[in-house]
RNA sequence: GGUGGCGUGGCCGAGAGGCGAGGCAGCGGCCUGCAAAGCCGUAUACACGGGUUCGAAUCCCGUCGCCACCUCCA
């Protein structure tokens, strides 16, 4: 069985073959820290998360790196701005600050930390000696209006285009690209001369003069660097194949380097059938998402519609995905209660429990899966189908469980947990933090509804079923669900 | 002007020539003292018009509508 992925530079579903068998490299843009995390930056590296626990599933040892740019026009622009209100926090600072909300959104979303997260600003010596090999071979040149700026020779490079299929010719030129020493407006910019409105700090030394580098050359530095010349996967947001990756892949094969062999694109996130922006002003923020659903509850939510597709965000779609997800929830629940409960019978039984039930901090591997759920993930990461393997198999435990087949639930659970393992989503895992995080006060209540529980029994026992509901009800009104069965009573909260 | 994509049931969301993925909501039933949870059952779905085919949501042609990118973007 071979992994398929869809590949963008080929436009087709192709057969993934690593370059070094069981390794894999695999680049991904992140984020310019300029303002705060919003859904899709979410929805982007979870989709990389999903694809890097399933390779890791499937034995190969991932080397994920995802870049933060922290030198960039915008992060120079808002710091300005913020001065211009009265602000004193200085473009590095801003930078960092966001960089940090963006590391706090991923940890609540389980998002698994790269490999290494390099800062374009540490990589700067990488980029200038980049730029030097590009001049040397002729696809570069210094600007000539006689600054300091360095911009990539477009015309120079036949490939240029090839990525989104573009014919040079027929590309619009930027409406704003008053041509600053440039030779052709397509030409973009690999060295920005230092301006003195700008910041000594946002200034390197360069053969070329003082400056800081363009938007695209840092991740052409930084793939290389951590990933070689060849490597397997580049990875981003759909919006960002032009002009980012277009640019990315001209500056790295112009240079001489392979560069990524498969590139991948995630679909963008609308909002009401509406592109998200600033200017329409109809942003999800990453931090007010997180206040409206549990963190897990959204990991459920944008990871469950196909990597490739749009996902339209809606009033009801994190409403949605709770019920959905409460379903597995309770499935693990009572299949953990079943278990245990047989389990005192036998020890092998309380091994298997222990063994199987548990958490597997992503050990997960494909021996623990079912057929359908593989073979979904293989065929480029059908995410939505697995999840059909998922359901599937959770309904299967829940008919164990009413039929009292032991066995069969525990297959059954083994299953489920292991597709948990490998999506991220086990709740029981220690990355979405305890209930409450309060041991005392969790006992405490325990005690407290455990004797209400019984009080209910007993009234329930003697027909006194006024009592009985009255018990029921003041708990719901304190959003404690109690759900009965043949072995007692459970309670959770809402 | 160029490039790419989308239109599937009340909603979300897969599939890509032949048994109606899955979830949510709804309806009927089983279970329950009643519930909840669970299980079982339940749908004249593929934008429109032609065409190809024994057979089309799927392929082809056309039409309509929507979206993205074309140097700020995840």
């Amino acid at each position: 069985m071979t992994q398929r992925i869809y590949d963008t530079h080929a436009q087709a579903v192709v057969d993934f073959v690593p370059q070094n068998a069981g390794k894999v490299g695999l680049y991904v843009c992140g984020p310019t820290v300029q303002s705060s995390p919003h859904i899709g930056h979410l929805r982007s590296t979870l989709v990389y998360d999903q694809m890097r626990r399933w390779f890791r599933a499937t034995g190969h040892d991932v080397t994920l790196i995802r870049n933060v740019t922290d030198i960039d026009d915008k992060i120079l622009a808002n710091a300005q701005l913020a001065a211009e209100a009265g602000g004193t926090e200085q473009w590095w600072a801003l930078a960092y600050r966001v960089e940090r909300e963006f590391t706090a959104a991923y940890d609540a979303l389980g998002i698994l930390a790269p490999t290494y997260e390099p800062r374009a600003t540490a990589n700067i010596r990488e980029m200038v000696a980049l730029i030097e090999r590009l001049i040397e071979r002729g696809h570069a040149y210094q600007a000539n209006d006689g600054s300091a700026s360095v911009y990539f020779d477009t015309a120079s490079w036949p490939e240029y285009g090839t990525l989104t299929r573009q014919k040079r010719d027929q590309m619009e030129d930027a409406a704003d690209s008053e041509p600053v020493g440039k030779r052709d407006p397509r030409d973009f910019a690999l060295w920005k001369a230092h301006r003195g409105s700008e910041p000594e700090s946002a200034s390197w030394p360069s053969p070329w003069g003082d400056g800081r580098p363009g938007w695209h050359i840092e991740c052409s530095a930084m793939a290389a660097r951590y990933l070689g010349d060849a490597f397997d996967i580049h990875g981003g947001g759909l919006d960002l194949r032009f002009p980012h990756h277009e640019n990315e892949l001209a500056q790295s094969t112009a240079a001489g380097q392979a560069f990524a062999k498969y590139w991948i694109h995630n679909g963008l996130v609308n909002t009401g059938g509406q592109k998200m922006s600033k200017s329409l002003g109809n942003s999800l923020f990453a931090a007010d998402l997180l206040a409206e659903a549990r963190p897990i509850v959204l990991r459920y939510y944008l990871g469950a519609a196909h990597y490739r597709s749009v996902l339209d965000y809606s009033a009801n779609s994190l409403s949605e995905a709770a019920a959905a997800f409460d379903r597995i929830e309770g499935f693990l629940a009572r299949a953990h209660e079943y278990i245990v409960g047989a389990a005192e019978d036998t020890l092998a039984g309380e091994a298997a429990a222990q063994l199987y039930l548990g958490p597997l901090g992503g050990a997960a591997t494909t021996e623990s899966l079912p057929a359908e759920f593989t073979a979904a993930m293989l065929d480029d990461f059908a995410i939505p189908q697995a999840l059909a393997a998922l359901h599937e198999a959770v309904r299967a435990g829940n008919t164990a469980i009413d039929a009292g087949d032991g066995d069969a639930l525990l297959n059954r659970a083994i299953e489920v947990v292991a597709m948990l393992d490998v999506l991220g989503l086990d709740p029981r895992d220690s990355v979405w933090g305890a209930a409450s995080g309060d041991a005392a006060a969790d006992t405490a209540l325990d005690a407290l509804i455990t004797g209400l529980i019984e009080q209910r029994a007993d009234a329930r026992a003697n027909k006194d079923f006024a009592t009985s509901d009255a018990i029921r009800d003041r708990l719901a009104g304190a959003g404690i669900i109690l759900e009965d069965s043949p072995n007692g009573t459970r309670w959770s909260l809402i």
